[in-house]
DNA sequence: GATTGAGTGGAATGTAAATTCCATTTGAGT
DNA sequence: ACTCAAATGGAATTTACATTCCACTCAATC
């Protein structure tokens, strides 16, 4: 027999499979083609539920794990689950390493802050809700003001919606809080308001769209978790989980989906 | 207590995170936020690792758990596991299938905006100039005032280095010419100006650019064409070409750009 | 047709994890 | 300042799982 070095991706693996399964034996072989077919259920599954699953019995999907090389399931499951939270993975302990190294250039650090970016927009696609998406469409078209509510770490995000909207000649009010002036009491029932804030909450965000509720205007949401306390007053729910690389996030996928409204709203005002 | 009845999709519990995370204790609240921003990792992990994660004891994850209504952490991790398998149907063709649907709803746009984005990003990572970089990074950490220069559809990256500077409280002034009151009177030859301007050039961003040169001051441009204007300045040069979705973009690389600056300054600044 | 050894299934075992329990701490109300 | 209830942390217990072991089967070889 090969002495089988065990392996260290999950490439691995399917490529010493592709090889060496021709000439396993019937059992394995089950092993083999069933490992193949669904690699995802490999992390999230016993031992018992996929050697049911592939026809064996779970002693023979131990050989065959052992066969590749692991030690055992457990190892290979490790292998499997790991490659699973490289789309997830802890930036923060990351991020700390990097600073422990002392490598933490300038060109890493963009490097790190571009991957949690895109795998931010990635996370976004398959999160999004498109039903509450086009909820927040219509919500902004037939607004006859649109307020754009959000301050620090969001302000990015209205501030550009602001300019956006300004391009295409479609009202709306951006909330600055400049002169301490709140201009929350310019909001009408035919009023849409967009507020956008990120843990931790900022007290102004959350008092406006209380009383943009209580006004009676439409209330459309962008935070960051299902906690968020925007979520308490019911309003059109649009999620963005946003990694953090240290205190700071990259925003790409919050100023995507703004730009997205954005143009949205745009195309569906002309269309009227 | 309300008897919470047990819920039997991920959607459940994330209104219920939502509903109730408000009136849970400390650490129940820690372990809501962190299940909320971190569901993909429930499918994959222990308690052990969930609860050192989340900052918390493993039995207060499980008294988290049976307040939501389940009997214990495996079946909440049971519900995520079955959700995880659905997701998998995933990114790349759900981004391709959108797009070949036209771009019709807003969730196609969105898919626009985020490939557009992913692209920028990459582009940027192979195109930034190292050197240029780490200039601006020192440059930017010995200036004794920070000036943000940058207008209209630049503006949301300078306000967002304005709030990174103010949280780090490095000095730094962000130019919004607010009240029509020109601030380029205030750079000294001691200080630093970072300018943010696209296609077509804010015509006043090139003219505080120019007036930092005369003053002295280091220039720092961030821009997206050679044939930018900024570069007849010779300033420290740091180009994001960015792609447009119609007559917008997404300014995912830019932004990421400037907030690597902002970090890699704030930690340059620390070691002084 | 007997002999041997790889391959197999299922029961027995050990272990790592979830779960429960209880002593201690915290905080709110008097 | 004192009391009491709620929340917390950690140790004790139990469960559920991976893993191992061994008896049995079947096929190949002589």
């Amino acid at each position: 027999m090969t002495l089988p070095t065990q392996p260290k991706t999950i490439d691995e693996v399917f490529i010493a499979l592709g090889e060496r399964s021709v000439t396993f034996p019937k059992r394995l072989k089950q092993c083999a083609e069933f490992v193949a077919a669904n690699p995802d259920r490999v992390a999230v599954s016993t031992v018992a539920e996929l050697s049911e699953a592939a026809g064996v019995q779970p002693s023979a999907f131990m050989r065959f794990c052992q066969e590749l090389g692991f030690s055992g399931f457990s190892q290979m499951q490790k292998l499997f689950r790991s490659d699973y939270s490289q789309k997830w993975p802890d930036y923060e302990t990351r991020l700390a390493k990097l600073r422990e190294h002392g490598s933490e250039s300038p060109s890493a650090l963009l490097a790190e802050f571009i991957d949690v970016g895109r795998a931010s927009m990635e996370n976004l696609m398959v999160s999004i809700d498109s039903a509450a998406l086009q909820e927040a469409v219509d919500s902004l078209s037939k607004a006859r003001m649109i307020h754009l509510v959000g301050f620090r770490r969001a302000f990015p995000v209205t501030s550009y919606l602001g300019y956006a909207f300004e391009k295409m000649q479609i009202p709306a009010l951006l909330h600055s809080g400049l002169g301490n002036i709140d201009l929350a009491h310019t909001i009408s029932d035919q009023d849409a308001v967009l507020a956008v804030t990120f843990a931790p909450y900022t007290q102004r965000t959350l008092q406006i769209a209380e009383e943009a509720k209580e006004r009676g205007a439409d209330l459309i949401a962008i935070t960051d978790l299902v906690t968020s306390p925007l979520a308490r007053l019911k309003p059109t729910f649009l999620l963005v989980a946003e990694r953090d690389v240290g205190a700071f996030r990259a925003l790409s996928a919050s100023l995507s989906l703004a730009i997205t409204l954005a143009v949205s709203v745009g195309t569906a005002r002309k269309k009227i």
